[in-house]
DNA sequence: CAGGAATTGTTCGTGTACTAACAGAAGTTG
DNA sequence: CAACTTCTGTTAGTACACGAACAATTCCTG
């Protein structure tokens, strides 16, 4: 019975609580992102990578489909424009809305850095079996919510 | 054999990769913690945790306990100086360190919130039966490295 | 003991991330 | 149609997070 399993009982080591493990876990992916695909953040790759499948959006959208605020997204895509990776024009139908696009040079590097994308990936699975890391997914996605 | 489970092959999904997932669970756990502990950062309260763990540290080594590099950890430790959480003084057997310990407020809050803490690591980990969440946790600490 | 190497903490710059407040445009309803 | 509401994007402010460069101190090794 007292084996601290319980919410608001027992003892609290910070290291064993979802939310720090969850951190370090997100750190050493970041970690492998920048060694692997040093010129572009995870959250550019993310943004450019959603709007090359998507092809086109509103800006907010973006940030939608990437789980970015509006506030968040509206940086990341500034620093894309100014690289010449994402091409903004204003909405016609909608004067509120900013229309994005990649450009050609956007989904060319989008398409060389996929490779690489996905070997990150499988890096970051890498200290799990294969069957683990299925599993895990399954997990983690119901964590996410959404 | 086309299964996309190859990773240098196939289609890529920016919703089906880890560190895109990863990213929105840490999100959800994040919201959560602002929801139920809104005075004190997930950060903040994980260096203050540690540090009541320990009793005492360094701040670098506090930063190494809790996965924050030199800079971070500085800048906590500075906003949770300011509001008297943490009392810091010079080492006297090494004049580079500073010794860092919990001030009585600062154990005070700690302690009053505990019983928060353990509720959003339930909380954060609700979506998963008992059995997955257990199994979720060795997986994830796994992937987390170190 | 002297000189190079490692450690500790600081600062700067860049990039997420989110809240709050705002303006303008579009949609909804009485 | 006019008031209300919602949605779009922007700005300002705070707080991680990390690389890089730096000074002071301590350690280590010849």
């Amino acid at each position: 019975m007292n084996d601290n399993s319980d919410a608001t009982t027992g003892s609290y080591r910070l290291d064993d609580q979802v939310g720090f493990i969850l951190r370090r876990a997100n750190q050493r992916h970041l970690a492998l992102f920048a060694r692997d695909i040093p010129d572009l953040t995870p959250t550019q790759f993310a943004a450019l990578a959603k709007l090359c499948e998507l092809g086109q959006a509103s800006q907010n959208a973006l940030g939608r489909a990437t789980a970015m605020d509006a506030a968040t997204i509206k940086g990341v895509i500034d620093r894309l424009r100014k690289r010449g990776l994402v091409a903004a024009r204003r909405d016609a139908d909608d004067a509120r809305r900013v229309h994005l696009s990649p450009t050609k040079q956007g989904q060319q590097l989008y398409e060389a850095l996929l490779p690489r994308a996905r070997e990150i990936s499988k890096e970051t699975l890498a200290p799990l079996a294969q069957q683990e890391a299925t599993l895990f997914l399954q997990l983690l996605e119901k964590l996410a919510g959404d």
